[in-house]
DNA sequence: TTTTTGAATAACTCAGACATATTTAGCCCC
DNA sequence: GGGGCTAAATATGTCTGAGTTATTCAAAAA
């Protein structure tokens, strides 16, 4: 369903991604300024073409900013498009900050609890399968963790799917992915934290209920859980 | 505060934002395929390198895709990056979707009174301060009506910042922004709307008490009457 | 039918030159 | 001495033309 064929690695777009890296992970800073292009550019080993194309690529998401004279430098981060899939991505390669961590549960404890309430009144049968069959497969035994991880985020989008958002299936498509780049980088602690599927099955049953309510309150039980599982710091 | 200092625009910056607008405004279709580098450029009258860094900026948004061989095309509508600051304010240039303009007001109505909640339990005194000063900005007399509305987004503004999630407050300033658009927009055919300012002392008071329940409730009501200002089609 | 090989093609990269805009410093004038 | 105008310095922006690489598609071979 997914062709999920490999595009091949070009230059600029690497390029792109070791800079934006940097810049995400705080080793460029808010204000720091890049040497110019032909000085930059050589000293990375490659064309001023390519060079500035990765800077037109990070600085469509905000992360640099470009003028004339005054030379490219990282824009203050209230400008960074945080919630950009690359720049969320790029986030998550490194070490990412504990608070933005919790920032970006705390919103997925906003968007999916609400996602999963307008599926309970907006869902159709194909919608209600998808989840159904997601459900299933996260139940198999032999869930080989990652598989286990698939299934789950299955389940995840066939909600938002359902939810018949398009503004809030892109948010959620890109947070979530963020969450569970998390939730792997924990994982290496604990095995299996425990039997998730109870809270899943609530959340389903309130959907198919049509109940808008309930299927809010139990994705939002669910999501608490989820987050219980980690060992992040509290907050208020 | 906001040095908003105009940047000259410059030739890519202007042909990504044109052909952006095309493909958000459906001349373009997914699928689409641009003719040649060669061919495209000088059909716009540009040289390869400007017309290259567009389709960066495109790509990079998750607009266009580009391989070689292949050619550049269109992506599917799903993959785009829907809540990009430049892309939501793309769409909003031409005759946005009806259904998407709810989608956004819906993101709203699940976004905001959630960040009205946070602010409750977290605002500093200052920040109280801000968002007295824009209340009190809201309610002058020779309110000019693009006064009026910048007073309000102040407003608004201050609350997020006020609930302390750089991720929320990164979404809600671009749908937010978008949002407003649209009353600019529809707000030729009625002049003022009604009074908002009761509403808005509501959710003022509920923060300043510190009682999330009711910030939250005040600012969902608050956006509902917004939204029902527009004669937009209701919903389930 | 399946696999492999090869040619065609479009994006990708490079190099060098020129144009443009903005900052900065210098200058003049008040 | 301060404010505004002028001009040079400089980094990004733009253009051109050549060459490279990757991917598709079709033809040929197994």
């Amino acid at each position: 369903m997914d062709d999920a064929r490999s595009t091949s690695p070009r230059i600029h777009g690497t390029i792109a991604h070791d800079i934006g890296v940097e810049i995400v992970g705080g080793v460029r800073k808010p204000g720091d300024v890049f040497g110019g292009e032909i000085e930059a550019s050589e000293q990375l080993g490659i064309s001023r073409t390519a060079y500035r194309e990765a800077i037109r690529i990070l600085s469509a998401k905000g992360l640099v900013e470009s003028r004339p004279k005054a030379g490219t430098r990282v824009t203050a981060r209230h400008r960074w498009n945080l919630l950009d899939p690359d720049v969320l991505a790029w986030t998550f390669e490194g070490e990412p900050d504990p608070e933005f961590i919790l920032d970006l549960f705390e919103l997925r404890g906003v968007i999916e609890p609400a996602a999963a309430a307008f599926a309970a009144r907006r869902r159709t049968q194909a919608q209600l399968d998808d989840m159904k069959a997601a459900l299933d497969d996260m139940g198999r035994l032999g869930l080989a963790d990652s598989e286990g991880r698939a299934a789950d985020q299955r389940f995840h989008r066939a909600i938002l799917a359902a939810a018949g958002n398009e503004a809030l299936a892109a948010l959620a498509s890109s947070v979530g992915a963020a969450v569970s780049w998390t939730t792997k980088y924990k994982q290496r602690t604990r095995a299996l934290p425990r039997d998730p599927l109870p809270d899943h099955i609530l959340v389903h049953e309130a959907i198919v209920a049509r109940d808008d309510q309930a299927a809010h309150d139990a994705m939002a039980h669910l999501l608490h859980l989820a987050l219980a599982d980690m060992d992040l710091p509290a907050r208020t």
